[in-house]
Formats: C-alpha cells, sequence, structure tokens
RNA sequence: CGGGGUGUAGCUCAGCCUGGUAGAGCACUGUCUUCGGGAGGCAGGGGCCGGAGGUUCAAAUCCUCUCACCCCGACCA
C-alpha cells in the first residue's frame, strides 16, 4: 500500500474529550472517528487492525472444531420475553419498532438466537456436542459508553455456544474453550490473565474472565502471590481474622465532631488509627425482610464489596444504596455520623469489624463520634459476614501465598451456562435411553473491539503506538528521503516495495514527498513494527537502515538482497 | 437516571464576566524557498458562534426553553 492511496487521518493534537492511552493514540492515528456516543467508525486504518484480531480469533476457533455461523442482530421480541429477558435484561437492551409497531431488539447477546435455532435443528444426542459462533456487531445502550471502543455501545464481539447432553460434557468444552482463549490472547501478543468471575446477568455456575492487565483497566484482580489463585476482586473471599478481639482498653465517650463526615476527616482530625474506625453504609432490605434498610459495618480501610452485600439475605439484590433522606428518615442523622451503637435498623458487619475493640464509629447523632467503643459491653456484636473487598496482603483463599492486586481490562468471558435458556425454550434431544434431555448450555464471549484498544494499553509509548507483531495494521513501512529530489532513492525504494508485495509482506510505501519528520512522526504514531528508511546517504553506501519500532538506534542492512533480509527478520 | 461541565473554522482553543458587525495555532488551496525528526515567506478558501424564542438601537456575549456531547456514580465483551 501507497501512503498516498492509503487515507492517514493522523493529527498532532489530542482530541479534547478522550482521556485514556488508548482513546487519545487511536484518534489521533486515525483508526476510529466517532460518530454519536459510543458508536465509532473504523477507518481503513483501524478496520485493518480490527481484521487481525478477528482473524486470529476464527482461525483459533475454526482450529478447535468450533462451527462459525451468522445471525441476525435484529431478533423479535418474542424471543426474548420467552426468557423473560424483555424485562429482565434492564436498560441496556435496545428496544426498535418496525412499521406495523411490531417489537424487536438489537441484539445485545444472542442466547436466545442460538437456543432457537438449537431447540428446530437439534433432535438427537448424536449431533451433541456442538459449539456454535458468529463474530457480529452487538449494541449495548451502556448508561455511560466511555473511553473510545473500549466501552463502546455498538462494538464487535465473538460470541460462541455450546450444546451438550450432559454437565460433564459442558465442563470439558468449558475447560477446552479455557485453553482457546488462552492460545487466542498469547497469539495476539498481550499479557494476560484469566481469574475466576461472578457470572452476572447472563446466568449460569462456573465463569473466568480473562483479563488483559493495564494499569487503566477498570477491573480489580486478586491473585495470590504463592499459587494460581486468581480472581475478579468482586468473587475473592477475604480472610477470616487470625486474631482474637483485643480486650476493650478505653471507656466508651461520645465526642463532637462537628467537621468530621468522613473516615478520612475523623482520622485526620482526630488522630485515630485507620484500623480503628468502622465505616457504616445503609442500603436497602431484601423485600420480605420486614425492614427498609439494613446498615453494613467495614472497616474504616476497608471498601464494601457490593456483590457479597447483596448475596445477604437481609440485603436487596440487586444492592441499592439508600439515598441521603432516606438514612436521614430512618436513623436521624445524616451519612457522616452513622454507627452502631444505638442505630435503629439491624446491621451486619465485616468479620474485620468483629474483632475490633476501642473503636470509632458515629453516633447516630448529627455531628457526634463514640470513641473507643466495644462489642457486647457497649453494643451488641451484630450478624457477621465477609463484607469487604480483599486488599493487598491478606491471605489467599486456598491458603497459599498472600493476595497481590492488579488492573485488568475484562477481554473474555466464559460461562457454564447450564438450562437456564434451553429450559426456557425447551431446546431438548433424545438420549441414548430415548429420552428427552434439555441441553445444558455454556456460553463463551471476546471482544474483538475491545481487544484492539486494550492491545495499545499495553503497548504504546511516548511516540505513540507499538503493535505487537501480530495485530499490526502493516508489518513494514519504507521512507524515502527527499524521494521527489533523487531517482536513485525513488527507485530503491520502489523496488523494495515491490519485493516485499511480492514476498507476502503487508508493506506501506510512504511516498508522500513531505518532509522526513513528518514521515517518522506518523509511522510512529500508528506504530508499524519495521521501519526501512532509504536516503541518498545509505544508498552511497549500499545500505539501508533499519529500525524496529521499540529499538532506540538504526541498523543497517545490506541494499543487496534487502528484502530477503526483511523477509526473515519477520520470520522470527 | 441523578450530580457537574462544555457547545465559536476540519482539529485544539481564545473572545462571553463588562453587548458594538468573528479571532489564533494546527490542518487545507496556490506559489516560492527549504528538505534526515512535525520548516519558512507571500497569497488564499473556510464559521448565519448547537437550535428556538426573548431582552435591546444592537446579542457569540444577557435571559428562557431545547438538543447534543463530555466528566463523576451503578453495568459489561
Amino acid at each position: 500500500m501507497k501512503v498516498s492511496k492509503f487515507h492517514l487521518f493522523t493529527t498532532r493534537e489530542t482530541p479534547a474529550d478522550a482521556e485514556i492511552a488508548s482513546h487519545q493514540l487511536m484518534l489521533r492515528a486515525g483508526m476510529i472517528r466517532k460518530l454519536t456516543a459510543g458508536i465509532y467508525t473504523w477507518t481503513p486504518l483501524g478496520w485493518r487492525v480490527l481484521r487481525k484480531v478477528e482473524n486470529i480469533v476464527r482461525e483459533e476457533m475454526d482450529r478447535a472444531g468450533y462451527l462459525e455461523l451468522l445471525m441476525p442482530a435484529v431478533q423479535p421480541a418474542e424471543l426474548w420475553r420467552e426468557t423473560g429477558r424483555w424485562e429482565d435484561f434492564g436498560g441496556q437492551l435496545l428496544k426498535i419498532n418496525d412499521r406495523a409497531g411490531r417489537e424487536y431488539v438489537f441484539g445485545p447477546t444472542h442466547e436466545e438466537v442460538i437456543t432457537d435455532l438449537a431447540r428446530n435443528e437439534l433432535r438427537s444426542y448424536k449431533q451433541l456436542p456442538v459449539t456454535f459462533y458468529q463474530i457480529q456487531t452487538k449494541f449495548r445502550d451502556e448508561i455511560r459508553p466511555r473511553f473510545g471502543v473500549m466501552r463502546a455501545r455498538e462494538f464487535l464481539m465473538k460470541d460462541a455456544y455450546s450444546f451438550h447432553l450432559d454437565a460433564a460434557s459442558l465442563e470439558a468444552t468449558y475447560w477446552e474453550m479455557y485453553e482457546v482463549y488462552s492460545r487466542i490472547f498469547t497469539r495476539a501478543g498481550l499479557k494476560f490473565r484469566a481469574v475466576r468471575a461472578d457470572s452476572g446477568a447472563i446466568g449460569g455456575s462456573a465463569s473466568h474472565e480473562f483479563h488483559v492487565l493495564a494499569d487503566s483497566g477498570e477491573d480489580l484482580i486478586a491473585f495470590s502471590s504463592g499459587s494460581e489463585f486468581a480472581a475478579n476482586i468482586e468473587l475473592a473471599e477475604a480472610p477470616m481474622p487470625t486474631a482474637s478481639r483485643p480486650q476493650a482498653g478505653e471507656e466508651m465517650r461520645l465526642v463532637d465532631t462537628p467537621d468530621a463526615h468522613t473516615i478520612e476527616e475523623l482520622v485526620e482530625q482526630f488522630d485515630v488509627p485507620v484500623e480503628r474506625t468502622v465505616k457504616t453504609l445503609v442500603v436497602a432490605a431484601a423485600e420480605d425482610s420486614g425492614v427498609d434498610f439494613v446498615a453494613l459495618l467495614v472497616r474504616g480501610d476497608h471498601s464494601l464489596n457490593e456483590l457479597k452485600a447483596a448475596r445477604l439475605e437481609q440485603v436487596a439484590s440487586p444492592l441499592r444504596f439508600a439515598t441521603e433522606e432516606e438514612i436521614r428518615q430512618a436513623i436521624g442523622a445524616g451519612p457522616g455520623s452513622l454507627g452502631p451503637v444505638k442505630l435503629p435498623i439491624p446491621c451486619v458487619a465485616d468479620h474485620s469489624v468483629a474483632v475490633m475493640a476501642d473503636f470509632s464509629a458515629g453516633a447516630n447523632q448529627e455531628h457526634k463520634h463514640y470513641f473507643g467503643i466495644n462489642w457486647e459491653r457497649d453494643v451488641e456484636l451484630p450478624a457477621v459476614a465477609d463484607l469487604r473487598n480483599v486488599v493487598e496482603g491478606d491471605a489467599s483463599p486456598d491458603g497459599q501465598g498472600e493476595i497481590r492486586l492488579a488492573r485488568g481490562i475484562e477481554v473474555g468471558h466464559i460461562f457454564q451456562l447450564g438450562t437456564k435458556y434451553s429450559e426456557a425454550l425447551n431446546a431438548v434431544v433424545l438420549g441414548e435411553d430415548g429420552k428427552s434431555c434439555v441441553m445444558p448450555m455454556g456460553c463463551y464471549g471476546i471482544g474483538v473491539s475491545r481487544i484492539v484498544a486494550a492491545a495499545i494499553e499495553q503497548n504504546h509509548d511516548d511516540k505513540g503506538i507499538c503493535w505487537p507483531e501480530p495485530l499490526a495494521p502493516f508489518q513494514v513501512c519504507i521512507l524515502p528521503m527527499n524521494a521527489k529530489k533523487s531517482h536513485r532513492v525513488r527507485e530503491a525504494a520502489e523496488e523494495l516495495y515491490r519485493e516485499l508485495l511480492d514476498a507476502g509482506i503487508e508493506v506501506l510505501l510512504d511516498d508522500r514527498d513531505l518532509r522526513p519528520g513528518v514521515m517518522f512522526n506518523d509511522m510512529e504514531l500508528i506504530g508499524i513494527p519495521h521501519r526501512i528508511v532509504v536516503g541518498e546517504r545509505g544508498l552511497d553506501n549500499g545500505v539501508l537502515e533499519y529500525r524496529h519500532r521499540r529499538a532506540d538506534a538504526n541498523e543497517e542492512i545490506a541494499l543487496q538482497g534487502a528484502a530477503q533480509h526483511i523477509v526473515s527478520l519477520l520470520a522470527d
């Protein structure tokens, strides 16, 4: 490809609304252009990268024997009513009407459609197990699209669905898929980690997420320094406290704290250790619990794990925090002055709170805290549960090593769905014994467009993108210096270009007659891994200059046989 | 959906407070010089200032309404 024929849309300035590196660089490199909130055009440059990812995914899925198909993006409402998700899926479901007023959804996922296909096409256990997949545009009406294609509303996804006769077969395919995913992310040149995960709205039991490790990631993942344990922080169990509760050493006293509404302010103004403060959070109670609200107690330096909280029988699921007015009405004090002593609503304490002594917390009176609180003596110990997020240094749940935390970008998720959809849609086959059997299912997603952004998060420097070789839009670029003035340069560049094309290399020749600095900067911004500079200087000595995107110095390569040399470089 | 903010040239922004006939840099067109790390000169093209209404002799600027986008919170590939 010649640059003069390949529209590059690079910009020197960073668009104001891009916050993270990948979004900024994708816009500056001109890979994507926003049409409207969360909806993007992939330019020719971006599309090449997206296709690279897509092809890796497709090749590995095919190699594993999974069957590609393509399902409709627009799906009839009836199918979604059958599984109950017309209501349950929530606001992310884009509902549309046709001219007759009939209702449809733009598919955010395809369990309904694939299960409908399966119930019509699959009759016998002899057809199982089978796994279908597609690579297709999805739409989820995210409340807040963000970070460019990282969290877009319209995005490209690979989704796969497997059908089985029994749970054992499902589990076998699940773990096989785990390996296939690992190969895909490895081939894409990404540093990633598979972690245990919550199965969320899709439903089902066992589930793993695949995270690309990056500091800008929105998810926290917890892993052990001493074992294979790795889980989304949502799911990581906090260790039981090892020490028992110390003896009370202080009297409880009521203190005026007019300017302390947060734990930080309390710690700062009254010089109390943060590990001896208790944070009180008020959430909606479970419907049949007979009360409206429940208070949750965690240590001042810990954070509430909302997934764990929502699982408590006392607490409404999904979790809903009480508003300030609701808190004032139920307790008589604002959110900055809450605590377990004389609390008029039920509460649940985290394990680490139950072993505290001489601690401070709000007094449930405006601008007052109690200091030196002790359980039993001053207030009855409430129900105790695991409520908090793990922190660095906690013991690993499997007993081996300590918890470490890292940030990740979720690019893949695999689930053992079970029979949630096959039961709702009556997808059954006849077993060997002639009896009908509802097929257990698995479902497996990869965010294809998100991988492009995640790869950039992990591979960039101050000059731009440093593509992992398998994802680069072009493998090699050729930059002729002052080609307009020099026949030799122009001819040498053209010849090398043709030779590389003939060798099947994806090569970009910058024939734009620009100053060298502009070409260098553009090629570094868009992240072409291998760069060849053709100049009079080198030609005089029979050499070309070569530089890898990640290297900081040039190497000389002989003009004679340069193409073969470059081809062999790429093969490594 | 709640809270905050921004809409002025293709892009990044100034002008708005204190109304007086629209600006800069980059990009773009022509031309000359320059040419190994985002060159310089000259000459140009391009904006009914998001939209509607109002106040005023006069509105980008003040007021009201609306739309869009962005940021902070809950979801997810």
